[in-house]
RNA sequence: GCCCGGGUGGCGGAAUGGUAUACGCGAAGGACUUAAAAUCCUUUGCCAGCAAUGGCUUGCGGGUUCGAGUCCCGCCUCGGGCACCA
């Protein structure tokens, strides 16, 4: 082959454009017998475009799908837009262009920035969130969820942001901050759509068990759903004043065990009780205005001193009431305390200070009684006909007697709506006579209007209540005057199913076609931020469920194995930010050193799910990785030549290394086998085309254009990606000669070669014969030999 | 506090219980060049030694084993997640 420079932007350039001309990626509508579903977590397209930390995901899967397909998979590998949300809308504001304009602005420099780096997505199958024929399927969803009797408008009150002007989620806080604006956020009620996730909270703890996930993202899932068995147990509450009826507080416990120990009651702020107790038509308590002042004062405190475990408790007593112990009939206070939060369990909580810490603090500071039921050794004590029994035998036994088995999960449910402009609109109308209605299916979908003001009202409604001509509409059902919901959904709507939508983009009739769902689905591979650890991937599993309950699609679980991206800090050790002014644009590499440098580069830095800090000094190693491999195949190579057993072993053992640890995600460890079999290669004076071509059919998914270029100049006309994946010969994956280190005591004293599987007494021989082992052998006597065929001995005295 | 990960040269990192430091970066010396860049060759964990070689070394302290970065026990430390969840 006749010598040419190495010009990265000529041949990247040539590549991305032939690509994209013979629909080299174009994906089957079904695929054949072998598919494979290779996602990544798609982008929100901010104003800030890409630095070089976001495609390390996408060149992963990128490899990945390249291989795949040389391994005669048909492979859905696509890529499209997360464009609604909080950040596209504050954007515009700040910038004053209408969000619809600043998402198309952002995702058309995204997708370039992308198709730079020479991406082998279907660009036939993007996908927008914001598109109306993308969300009149989310809505159509919701729609589901709602006959489902899944979702619910609840009053309940919500985390209001003062700047941003908002309703937000517990998903949206960030230590009681608003995750965006980071103000300190209040407690509002608003009416609100909220999705009875907690419903799935045993599927979706359950499921957990089919994937294959990393063990931390299976954790904080497990953590997120938080379940918790115990017993539910009522308590009587008697009264002081005369004529007044007993009434009945249950509690929730995990340890009944310890209800002996019980020396107080104590119910949240929050707690019915409490607010019944202290309205104007009650007179049960002595202290009504001093338990007022409190639960007032506890409902303006932010989310962050509620929960901040490590500041006093506080609480006061209620007055002229007493609980009473159903296990020992003795009468014992009642507090209501903000440490006992008013959606966990039942609210209210059965103290035992001996066995609980809060607990425990809390009677400290208000001087309650400490009562010891469960010793050392788990034996229950004082317990009356209890006494004796082991702590998990005495959890049964008192449950049965006093209460009921009850589980509890942490999960709460899903607030679902957000009184924002850019988020799709909630398919429901408000009719008087009527109530809750519905949007019909063939009215979807419902379009998002144009309108002048799209920054929050201030009043905490959705700008879109200004928009009479919007709002105002019919019932579909009695025809009468009526109103459309004016809330949108959050941001999490429109990720929580786009995986279905690649599969078939451009369906206006339903959801997915069911035969392309069965042939595609499930994902085989998706890779993301571990950030998205409990939300995205909680929130998708549900839908999923609820689809696949309703027969929409064939699958239990959505995401079969889950990788998951480590961060790509700056090279100052920080976050890249704009903020810092230490972002590294991708295409200032592209354009220096190439996408395929840069590809290479990332897969190399380290471990795939590791954090890594950039180093641009660190990328001339890719860079003369790849150059001497331009050399090399333009000098070295010929025709018919016989190689060495060292290059066929090298060749062979790089095939398997390469094939398992790209499947494996271990890109690091596969580059470096590549390089090392380059510097075998270049030892010798010439290498066969034959090997030398396998070589470059492993190196192309991480550097698709130079071997693109170069399989092309070594005379083949088709591209490379219809070339069949290398297989390894386990012929050449032995070498003859090995050598082994020869141990004294466990020390390397030398080492021997010799034929493979030489017999141990050859071995012997040889390695009593190397003079410095056998100096140390003369001075002592052998007790015992350790001979590891092929790989050690060792003497032993 | 609880739950997950980590801690190995100057740096990023590699190692089914079997020669620790592969691969790459950086550094030093040399070749080519008028010179520089690029490229190529050599060296590069630490200590001693001209060398052969010897000693030490995977956060700390113990243990199991012929043999431990790897397994077990107890700590220290960094990163991430959850956190008054009864």
């Amino acid at each position: 082959m006749s010598q040419k420079a190495y010009n990265h932007a000529e041949i990247e350039k040539k590549w991305q454009r032939k690509w994209a001309e013979d629909g080299t990626f174009t994906t089957p509508e079904i695929p054949g017998a072998k598919k494979s579903y290779i996602l990544d977590m798609f982008p929100y397209p901010s104003g800030e475009g890409l630095h070089v930390g976001h495609p390390k995901g996408y060149i992963a899967t990128d490899v990945v799908a390249r291989m795949k397909r040389m391994q005669g998979y048909d492979v859905l590998h696509p890529m499209g837009w997360d464009a609604f949300g909080l950040p596209a809308e504050n954007f515009a504001i700040k910038n004053k262009i209408h969000p619809r304009i600043a998402v198309e602005k952002n995702i058309a420099r995204f997708k370039e920035q992308l198709q730079n780096i020479g991406f082998s997505y279907d660009w036939n199958r993007e996908i927008n969130t914001t598109d109306p024929e993308y969300y009149k399927w989310t809505q159509w969803i919701f729609l589901q969820l709602y006959k489902k009797g899944l979702a619910y408008e609840s009053f309940e009150p919500i985390n209001w942001c003062p700047s941003c002007q908002t309703g937000l989620a517990n998903e949206d806080l960030d230590q009681g901050k608003c995750e965006r604006c980071g103000s300190v956020v209040e407690k509002r009620p608003m009416r609100q759509w909220m999705l009875k996730i907690t419903d799935y909270a045993e599927q979706l703890l359950s499921g957990l068990e089919t994937l294959e996930w990393p063990k931390s993202i299976i954790e904080s899932q497990r953590n997120w759903i938080g379940k918790s068995e115990g017993a539910e147990i009522g308590f009587k509450v008697e009264f002081k004043k005369e004529g007044t009826r007993p009434g009945l507080i249950p509690v929730f416990t995990t340890r009944p065990d310890t209800l002996f120990g019980v020396t107080y009651l104590v119910l949240s702020p929050e707690h019915l009780w409490v607010q019944l107790a202290t309205d104007d038509n009650h007179d049960v308590l002595e202290n009504k205005d001093e338990v007022r002042a409190y639960v007032k004062a506890a409902s303006e405190k932010t989310e962050i001193d509620r929960t901040d475990a490590t500041k006093e408790k506080t609480g006061v007593q209620l007055q002229g009431v007493w609980a009473v112990n159903p296990a020992n009939r003795e009468k014992i206070p009642m507090y209501v305390a903000d440490y006992v939060l008013s959606h966990y369990g039942t609210g209210a909580i059965m103290a035992v200070p001996a066995h609980d810490e809060r607990d425990f603090e809390f009677a400290k500071k208000y001087n309650l009684p400490v009562k010891k039921v469960v010793d050392e050794k788990n034996i229950l004590i004082d317990s009356g006909e209890f006494n004796g029994l082991d702590s998990e035998e005495a959890k049964e036994k008192i449950t049965e007697k006093f209460g009921t088995k009850k589980t509890n999960y942490k999960l709460r449910n899903w607030v679902f709506s957000r009184q924002r402009y850019w988020g799709e609109p909630i398919p429901i109308i408000h009719c008087d006579v009527c109530g809750i209605v519905p949007v019909p299916e063939d009215q979807l979908p419902v379009v998002l209007p144009e309108v002048e003001y799209y920054a929050p009202t201030g009043t905490g409604e959705s700008p879109l209540a200004e928009i009479t001509e919007w709002v105002n509409t019919t019932c579909p059902t009695c025809g009468k005057l009526a109103k459309r919901e004016t809330n949108t959904m959050p941001q999490w709507a429109g990720s929580s199913w786009y995986y279905l939508r690649y599969i078939d983009p451009k369906n206006s009739e339903q959801l997915v076609d069911s035969q392309k769902e069965k042939a595609w689905m499930p994902v085989d591979i998706y890779v993301g931020g571990a950030e998205h650890a409990t939300r995205h991937l909680i929130y998708a599993r549900f839908w999923h469920i609820v689809l696949h309950e309703l027969g929409v699609i064939s699958t239990p679980e959505p995401f079969i194995h889950l990788e998951h991206v480590g961060l790509i800090l700056a090279e100052d050790g920080r976050k890249m930010s704009k903020r810092y002014g230490n972002v590294v644009n991708p295409d200032d590499i592209v354009h220096s050193v190439g996408a395929d440098i840069l590809r290479v580069y990332e897969m190399f830095m380290g471990p795939f799910n590791q954090t890594v800090a950039w180093s641009t000094a660190s990328m001339s190693g890719p860079r003369k990785f790849i150059e001497r491999v331009w050399r090399l195949a333009h000098e070295s190579i010929e025709q018919d030549h016989m190689d060495s057993e060292d290059v066929l072993y090298a060749i062979n053992k790089t095939i398997k290394k390469v094939t398992e640890d790209t499947l494996a995600f271990r890109f690091n460890t596969a580059i470096s086998a590549l390089m090392e079999c380059l510097n075998i290669f270049e030892k010798e004076k010439a290498v066969s085309k034959d090997s030398l071509e396998k070589f470059i059919l492993l190196l192309s998914p991480y550097a698709p254009h130079v071997c693109e270029e170069l399989w092309e100049q070594l005379g083949h006309e088709s591209g490379i990606s219809k070339v069949n994946w290398p297989a390894w010969d386990e012929n050449y994956l032995t070498q003859q000669n090995v050598t082994i280190p020869v141990q004294v005591n466990g020390k390397v004293r030398g080492e021997v070669s010799f034929i493979r599987d030489s017999s141990q007494q050859e071995i012997e021989t040889l390695a009593r014969a190397h003079e410095n082992v056998a100096k140390y052998l003369a001075e002592m006597q052998v007790k015992k030999i350790i001979y590891i065929p092929n790989k050690l001995i060792n003497f032993i005295w």
